[in-house]
DNA sequence: CGGCATCCTTAGGGATACTG
DNA sequence: CAGTATCCCTAAGGATGCCG
C-alpha cells in the first residue's frame, strides 16, 4: 500500500483510525470486546476472563455502553434474582473484524508458535475463518496492491 | 461470533489480540505504521503528517525498528547528504489489515459523515478496497456466522 | 534534518477494601 | 453478584530546548 501523491501535511484531524481508537478506548477496550464477542455477558465474567482489573472493567463496561457498542439490560430469569448483563450492539459487532485481523497478526508474530489460541469456525461449514481484503470488482487483494488515494471517500 | 462452549476461565496469558497490543504498542504506533503504509519515510514527515510529537515519533519508529516492523535504513542520493528513512518490514506489512479493519469502522462509526478520509483503490482496476471475512472453504463470512472455539488453532 | 534530554500533565491500570 | 472508592504506580504524550 503506497500513496499514489506526495502525501501533502495530511489533516490528521479526520483520521478514522485514530478516530477508533478516541471512540473505542485504550486496549483493555479491546479486551473486554473480546469477551463480548465470545459471549460473555456478565460483569464477574468479564473480570476473570479479561485479566482486567474490577475498576478497569467496570469503567470499559460503561464507556462501552455510552458509546453504543455495549448494551447493558437488567433481565432476571424465573426464580432467580435480577442480573445485568452486557451484549453487543451492531455497532459493536462492527468491530469484530478489527478483533480478528489483530488476533490473527498476534497469533503469526506476536505469540510462540503452538500457543493455544483457539480458533474462528464458519458456522456453516466448520472451515476456519480468516480476514482479507477484496475490491467492489470483487477481487482479492493483496496489501501490496492496496493503493491510498488522499481526498473524499 | 460466540463461543460454543461455556467459556472456561480462559487463558488470558496467550490471547493473541492482547499480546498485539503488547508488540506493536499504543494508539501512536498505529499512526506511525499508518503513515508507513501511505510510503512516509522520513522523521519529519512522520511528525507533520501524524500529529505527534517528535519525541514520541520517536520513540515509537525506534520501538518499532526493535520489533521489526520497520527497518531503518541510512541511505544518501548522489549530491545529498545522507538521511535516514523508515520502511514496512513483512511484519508491518502483515498488520496493515488491522488498519484497513480500524479505518473502517472510524469512517462509519466515528467520524461525521462526509468528512474526508481518503480511500484505498486496488491499483489492478481502481475499485474501492475492504476487509472481509471469508472461511478455508471459499465462503463469505458474516461476523454472526464465525463462532470461536478454545484449544489449540 | 534527525533526533535526544528534560519537564510536565494526563491517562491507564493494578490492589485493596467497601457497598447495594 | 455487580459494582464503587481509594490509593498508588507506570505509561503515554505534549512542549521546549539542544545537539550532531
Amino acid at each position: 500500500m503506497s500513496t499514489s501523491t506526495a502525501s501533502p501535511p495530511a489533516p490528521a484531524g479526520s483520521c478514522p483510525i485514530a478516530a477508533t481508537f478516541d471512540v473505542v478506548g485504550p486496549r483493555s477496550a479491546f479486551l473486554v470486546l473480546r469477551e463480548a464477542s465470545f459471549g460473555t455477558r456478565r460483569f464477574a465474567d468479564f473480570v476473570a476472563r479479561s485479566g482486567l482489573s474490577e475498576p478497569i472493567t467496570a469503567g470499559r463496561l460503561r464507556q462501552l455502553v455510552a458509546e453504543g457498542l455495549l448494551e447493558r439490560h437488567t433481565y432476571r430469569e424465573p426464580g432467580q434474582r435480577a442480573r445485568d448483563e452486557y451484549t453487543l450492539t451492531a455497532k459493536g459487532r462492527a468491530i469484530v473484524p478489527v478483533l480478528i485481523a489483530l488476533r490473527e497478526w498476534g497469533e503469526r508474530y506476536a505469540l510462540e508458535p503452538g500457543e493455544p489460541v483457539g480458533r474462528l469456525e464458519h458456522v456453516d461449514c466448520g472451515a476456519g475463518v480468516r480476514t482479507g481484503l477484496h475490491c467492489d470488482a470483487g477481487h482479492a487483494v493483496e496489501v501490496t496492491d492496496a493503493s491510498f488515494v488522499r481526498g473524499p471517500a
